[in-house]
DNA sequence: TAGGCCATCTGGTCCT
DNA sequence: AGGACCAGATGGCCTA
């Protein structure tokens, strides 16, 4: 696995409208796409089909005023969608510091983030019904018993995802853990978070 | 150098 | 109508 805290990269031209503290630094420095003025990014994108279309937009466009106002509108939408992408990014970020991970020096990818917290989780409910066990049986017991409720939505959430599975027949989620019996999934969380940390 | 990961731009679609 | 959301494309950085 790669090492992802590498430095923050430069500033765009047009990201200088500032960042939201706590976000990540942009990078995309002088790349063909990211770095804008609008017209070097469009240029740069005239190969591809998004681009080709662009290109053919603008010619329509027709008089220089509405095409400025048409490239200031998606400058906006620009920043709009990078700001939506740092909030996404702020998020992972909150995700990957609640999920016990080992080697905190490196940063949990995004899969990575996504797929130990889904476990983690998992885990979580898998003690949890672990601990309320005395219950299990005890749909019919007296008292407040929260367990069997629990353990009845867990189930049920279960038998969904195997269905779920069966239909789509997923392939390739190499990240992802064949559904199986509750005590199996805190072994298999940490076995994850070994193989994700210390292994390839 | 290839492959993984990521940030950004962009146009289309959905939602309010 | 305008903004949010999404997915595809692109190119930079990093590690093995």
């Amino acid at each position: 696995m790669k090492t992802k805290n590498r430095p923050p990269r430069h500033r765009t031209p047009m990201q200088d409208t500032e960042a939201t503290p706590g976000e990540q630094t942009p990078d995309r420095a002088q790349s063909g796409s990211g770095g804008l003025e609008l017209t070097k990014g469009l240029r740069s994108r005239t190969t591809r089909a998004g681009g080709a279309r662009a290109e053919v937009s603008r010619r329509r466009q027709g008089s220089s005023g509405r095409r400025e106002n048409s490239v200031q509108k998606r400058l906006e939408s620009n920043e709009r969608e990078r700001q939506r992408m740092h909030k996404l990014n702020n998020a992972f970020q909150a995700l990957r510091e609640v999920i016990p991970h080992v080697r905190a020096d490196k940063k949990l990818s995004k899969i990575e983030t996504l797929t130990l917290a889904k476990n983690y989780i998992k885990s979580l409910t898998a003690t949890i019904l672990t601990m309320s066990s005395s219950r299990l049986p005890g749909l019919e017991g007296p008292g407040p018993a929260p367990g069997p409720k629990l353990y009845q939505h867990y189930h049920n959430q279960q038998q969904q995802q195997q269905q779920q599975q069966q239909q789509q027949q997923v392939t390739g989620a190499t990240l992802d853990v064949t559904e199986g019996q509750p005590q199996g999934h805190l072994q298999r969380y940490s076995t994850q978070i070994h193989s994700f940390r210390e292994g390839s």
